[in-house]
DNA sequence: GCGTAACCCTACGCACGAGTAGGTATGCTC
DNA sequence: GAGCATACCTACTCGTGCGTAGGGTTACGC
């Protein structure tokens, strides 16, 4: 039934998904719906949180944290693009469509933090065994940026149903980490004075 | 008058956001905004194009295509960046809002389109530089993973009015240009065989 | 056979908001 | 000053869709 609501709301947004919609595709009718989930409201939200425990489960369950960072980061980028690839409904439902509506923002803001954290500490933990250490704010900008480039690539991805999530992971660890690795060895870029 | 419009739809979204608040908005009444810009809708893609072709604008005017690389991408980011930090509402309808509602995505997806044919057009310069080749669709899919960061930190940046838009870009430019030159350089990462 | 309980449906009330009809004030022409 | 045009408003219609009331059907106990 949430599979249902997750297509639809995937398909036409928030607003624009009726409750009827969503009962004639999960086979039943509205009241039954409403028996089962609640509100519209209600209903959303719980789609938000299956959708996005079940990607953080898949990322948390591939990237364990005794690896090093490098394998840390290809393994969770697999897994998540591999998550995508396969969730493409449930990936819509999270990044397209939660991400406008008020009273939704929050909770996804919530979930996107954790997984910033996790990568800025990724980041910190690989530039302290390098004997180095950046701004807090800082890593968390970096880590904020990886993360957004993740987002966009699997947003490419949701839109190429032929493209191959592991290859797409590849990619991406081609531009992340190749960037992050110089940072972690203390290269930095400085603005021209102009 | 669009400026009230914008402002409301980045605040509520498409569905959310009534006529009569935009109206009141506006300080005028709502058939007002009916005689000159016609329904919710027409009023919604006005409000896109003209946040849209003032960003590209902004984009286009500070990175001239005959500087080197580097030097483009820095302008170009920062022009960005001063843009988003300067109409984050804008930014909001934008990035958050049309991205969902089905009508407008399409709209965005080809503005979106030319930003990353651009991106991609100068690493392919870049390259042709350095007398190297890669294949188009990676060109591609490094130019949107570098947009998507972009935007991301975009994003940061309209939820923290604090924030330094300049500061931001060189960020941005830390992480994605040191990445990007070591694809330039010939240096890629490849998946461990496990 | 009749009560009853679990289950699910059709069909509705109601609120909200897009778009409009018709009226009022202000200024301009002759 | 009468006629007219422009600019704007208040107050309405009407469609849409959420949430629910009340009724039908099946299965089981007695």
């Amino acid at each position: 039934m949430l599979d249902a609501a997750v297509k639809v709301f995937s398909r036409r947004g928030f607003h624009a998904a009726s409750m009827d919609e969503i009962a004639e595709d999960a086979g039943i009718s509205k009241p039954m719906v409403y028996a089962y989930l609640g509100t519209k409201e209600e209903l959303f939200v719980a789609c938000l949180h299956r959708e996005g425990t079940r990607m953080m489960q898949a990322i948390a369950g591939a990237a364990a944290p005794d690896l090093p960072a490098d394998e840390r980061l290809w393994r969770g980028l697999r897994a998540f693009f591999g998550f995508v690839g396969a969730h493409r409904d449930g990936w819509a439902v999270l990044y397209r469509q939660a991400r406008g509506e008020q009273p939704f923002a929050g909770e996804l803001a919530t979930m996107r933090a954790r997984l910033v954290e996790v990568v800025a500490g990724m980041l910190d933990h690989a530039l302290r065994a390098e004997g180095r250490e950046i701004a807090a704010i800082d890593l968390e900008v970096v880590a904020y940026a990886l993360v957004g480039a993740t987002e966009s690539l699997a947003d490419w991805l949701a839109d190429h149903p032929d493209a191959d999530p592991e290859k797409t992971a590849t990619r991406m660890m081609n531009v992340a980490w190749l960037g992050a690795a110089q940072l972690l060895h203390g290269v930095t870029w400085r603005p021209p004075a102009d």
